[in-house]
DNA sequence: ATCAGTTTTTGCCTGTAAGACAAAAACCGG
DNA sequence: CCGGTTTTTGTCTTACAGGCAAAAACTGAT
């Protein structure tokens, strides 16, 4: 529902409307995260000013006077990828620590945004991707916000189908497994991935094949999520009401 | 640790320290939990100027200029409350829609904390207990961020050991399944708590025991929680790790 | 002292879910 | 048709949650 469905281009553009006046002294940034040749990957920039001139950092930038948290997080995105291309957007924390910031006390709202793996969005100049596992020198306390993006979405995999979030539209069972195995940091079975998110209504079949890959074997079957909305699962509400009501 | 093992006495009185200068536009809240006679309940505060003049808010307010966010709500509640009967205190969420405030877009940080029921923490003149149930007519977002807390509580009870921040350093199976009733909103089996728990690693027995009420019954044996931070349950990383590594 | 009532504790049973493993199925190229 | 490869299905084990009933341990009254 999102638009994740086709490859996209737009992406570099200053958006005219929005962020009226002087900027407040409050920031929006985002840990944006996506499977990359099966590693997780989240998008970064290098900074061209300073402080931490050259360093690379999380997109985003100040919320303007009359802006709300979401709205100025869609629209500093803008400038760096098509939003359309997000298939999941949540806030994660917000910091205010002084000090996190040479310019004073500075706060900041982080966000967790997740493109699905089909995509390649064209990214500005400054602008690219980096595997999770491997950051380079950050700026400011981005990368201990990286961090938090990741320890969330290893979370949210577990108990809700934010999975639909990275995965394409539609894709195999051992395709899926390499991708929960790149944002969990460890090997998933196909096997075991299969029976769980089929049990938990997550994913169905689509009815379609494809063929084995150069190499031969038994063609694989292709599921989708069967919604791209978050949702719980509520086999992990433990401690739940009683059978009788 | 937190200092939860006596009735309290301090509250009211100004901070004279942190808190710098003019106000920013950002405010912190808390939602502040506490079970009380069964029933959970929030602790909030009559605002005696407009806007909103008379109705029920959240304890909090302006962020100090060169203030952190942890140490901030914590001088705001120290006018509410005694800050060292707070057992468990963590951020919430962060909500900035304009229009949110009638003096324009002021952003406000949440955070939930948890007070034992053991204790009865002497508040001002102002403030008061009111069953988060039947909450009164609230201003601003407030009610919308009372009801975030409550699903963040009731989540958290199901896979940490957040309990120990609403119970007392001693309990009974039977009182701890009350409040575990209070903050979830239904039943729970004493007899499956027990187990549930123990079987987590959560409590365990103190070696006291409770000589049985008025009416008679077995004396119940004493738990108390083996840790007293926040420890999520293992048990609850599905996905997990195969087991050669 | 014994008995009825009450509450806690223990034990047993069931259902569900996850994970490991092996066998079967379905395709490839030669 | 055969070996190699990958996916799919099926079986088994383990762990945990939850329901239920019996046993245990106490109180107060007869």
């Amino acid at each position: 529902m999102t638009g994740a469905e086709t490859g996209t281009q737009a992406a570099p553009r200053a958006d005219p409307a929005a962020h009226d006046g002087a900027p407040s002294g409050h920031e929006v940034l985002a840990v944006v995260f996506q499977i990359r040749c099966d590693r997780l990957s989240v998008l970064l920039w290098r900074r061209a000013r300073p402080p931490y001139e050259g360093r690379w950092v999380l997109p985003g930038g100040r919320l303007g006077r009359a802006e709300g948290l979401d709205s100025s997080i869609r629209r500093q995105l803008a400038q760096k990828v098509d939003v359309r291309d997000l298939a999941h957007l949540e806030q994660l924390e917000t910091r205010g620590d002084p000090g996190r910031h040479p310019q004073g006390r500075i706060l900041a709202t982080a966000y967790l945004g997740l493109v699905p793996a089909d995509i390649d969005p064209v990214v500005p100049e400054d602008t690219s991707w980096h595997p999770a596992g491997e950051l380079p020198e950050m700026g400011f306390d981005h990368a201990a916000i990286v961090h938090s993006g990741r320890r969330r979405l290893r979370a949210k995999l577990s108990y809700t189908n934010v999975g639909f979030a990275l995965a394409p539209p539609e894709f195999t069972v051992s395709q899926l497994s390499r991708y929960y195995r790149a944002a969990l940091g460890h090997d998933v079975a196909a096997t075991n991935l299969r029976r769980v998110l089929l049990r938990r209504g997550q994913i169905e079949e689509t009815g379609g094949f494809v063929p084995s890959g150069r190499s031969g074997g038994r063609p694989a079957a292709l599921f989708r999520f069967r919604t791209r909305r978050l949702e719980i699962t509520d086999a992990f509400a433990v401690l739940r009401p009683p059978a009788g009501g």
